[in-house]
DNA sequence: TACTTGACTGGAAACGTTACCAGTAACGGT
DNA sequence: ACCGTTACTGGTAACGTTTCCAGTCAAGTA
């Protein structure tokens, strides 16, 4: 079955049929019944490789996710998946693990698939105006914008909240506990990004409140993952440093975190209070469970897809939101 | 850049370059070299529009996922993302919700992408012989087998784990501790599939061990959801039935149960023992620890892959292929 | 020597669309 | 009566590959 047959069977020419399945103005409307009555009865499907290649271009999105295992970004992917699928375009995803460079996997794929455009969940602060010259369609950072980076603030958008007000926040929470010793689990440079700046929220907090920073209260990971914070918590604790509460700058963190404290013997939060940043399910099941600073996680995912695709669509120009994050009041506080 | 400028670049013919880019025999080397020389040194990539059209057939693999919020898919659709771009294919993901019909969709996708294959994960038991003939790539069902529907085994592969056991083994762990009044935690008829399978291995090894099915201690949710569960179990305790352990069929279902039954003033395990299945990271940092019958996530991932692989480029036939269990022995059995 | 084989090559017709261009017919305004 | 416009239509050249076919040339064989 190809446009040729349904043109032979509706009795109009190729262009036409092209015409009534691209929605073209300038079709009569009893070609376009004809038209769409045989496509009905033999249930036609355009053939997407012809059509893209007949158009030079496609209607594929990329999403390029860093670390996909940190269950933060699932519901955000479901989001996304869904809302490219919504608005006709379809999901080309690619996971990358943390050796791997995003910016090239992206550039490539945009070649390869013909990319209209691209989502990066999870980046990275290395992007620099340089590098990404070599992606050229519309890209947005979901959970990162850059904010030390060397990006035009016009070449891009970008959907997050704002990640140094969010750390500033969860301190502001123990501080105001009355707790002055407080743990940071952060994760290391190379993963840089979100984990950097909420430690600078952190810091910021601190010199606020008259706290000095103390190195010995820094713990830090070499990435997000779940078993990494128990084992780096756990080998943190046999140093003895004195401390009353631990900021974790991601949930999967804390719960890594928490179990080592309770095998420590610990209680939270009676001993330790707990405050982490993101807001995941999981974390929500926990006992106790934990407090957090939440993301919105599927308005994200919904924004970023929506502002891409009215980018590609030439709706509009680029933008960056910062969506609003709330407190989850769990019982790790106090 | 095109074919045609590699070959004009290289002084070769449009077919020579073809058959470097694809490997054909019968290229000398001298040729080769000089092609290769130039796409490296132009960074060609060849448009995936115009080779699919060309061989009328894609290099697209389709992954059908129903409820990809479930913690328990991420990682093997992990597995499964990096296992398909190894073999040099590409993921076609579509995530559907519990309404929309994945036979459908798997048949439009197979179409509209020209896939090779399909990957099913977390279906349903009704998949029928008749429906079936809509798709006419091979598939491979993962995580669930069809075990008591009407396909002819020779027609599909399966990866999961031997359900009915595992569910049986799950039980026989608790009355091995003393219990006779189980509960059991499941998703109702129309999740069927595995939620079915396993009910019916909690009910052989309650008859085994001389047990009687009581009705009472059946709780039935509508789907695998954390929260959903919670509410169940909050709702069940109302009710006040006699029990003394807890059989959930999914880790994420036990999560929401357990916080349940810590608000109810049931202690765990001293009140009431808990054992699911599945083994999904984040249960294994709850208080107390989840105890729980592993399945093999990554293995069954790469292994639904490899089949499917194997079986497009007609290198075996179709397979069903039972993964082993292991029990991860928490601190929720006595 | 003549004939076959094998290794390699290039030309060109597909593949199934889109988009441009030219063309027709009907209709309104001068 | 003529022209311009509008509403529609069909023909056909792209788009960038793959693949088939026919060919060349050199080496091996009878």
């Amino acid at each position: 079955m190809t446009i040729k047959d349904i043109a032979r069977l509706s009795g109009v020419s190729v262009s036409t049929v092209s015409r009534v399945l691209n929605n073209h103005p300038d079709v009569s409307k009893d070609a376009k019944e004809k038209v769409l009555a045989v496509v009905e009865e033999y249930n036609y499907i355009p053939n997407t490789s012809a059509r893209e290649l007949g158009k030079s271009s496609s209607d594929n999105i990329g999403v390029v996710v860093r670390g996909m295992s940190n269950p933060f970004y699932t519901k955000i992917i479901t989001e996304i998946g869904s809302g490219i699928e919504k608005a006709g375009y379809t999901m080309v995803m690619q996971q990358i693990g943390s050796e791997e460079d995003e910016i090239m996997t992206a550039a490539r794929m945009e070649r390869d698939k013909r990319l209209q455009g691209l989502i990066f969940l999870g980046g990275c602060l290395d992007y620099t105006k340089e590098r990404m010259t070599s992606i050229n369609v519309p890209y947005v950072c979901c959970t990162f914008n850059n904010q030390y980076g060397t990006l035009d603030k016009s070449d891009y958008s970008s959907v997050c909240i704002d990640d140094n007000q969010a750390a500033y926040d969860a301190v502001e929470y123990l501080v105001n506990e009355g707790h002055k010793k407080i743990a940071v689990l952060l994760s290391g440079a190379n993963d840089g990004s979100v984990s950097q700046v909420r430690y600078a929220g952190y810091e910021r907090a601190l010199k606020d409140f008259g706290i000095r920073v103390d190195e010995n209260l820094i713990i830090e990971l070499n990435s997000f993952n779940i078993a990494e914070a128990y084992n780096g918590m756990k080998n943190w604790l046999k140093k003895k440093y004195e401390f009353s509460a631990v900021f974790a700058i991601s949930d999967n963190m804390a719960m890594g975190a928490m179990k080592a404290l309770r095998e420590a013997g610990k209680n939270v939060p009676k001993d330790v209070a707990v405050i982490a940043i993101d807001g995941i399910e999981a974390s929500e099941y926990m006992n106790p469970v934990l407090s957090t600073i939440c993301q919105p996680m599927e308005k994200m995912g919904s924004e970023a897809v929506k502002l891409l695709v009215d980018i590609i669509k030439g709706k509009r120009s680029h933008k960056h939101v910062i969506v609003p994050t709330s407190l989850r009041e769990g019982e790790t506080l106090k």
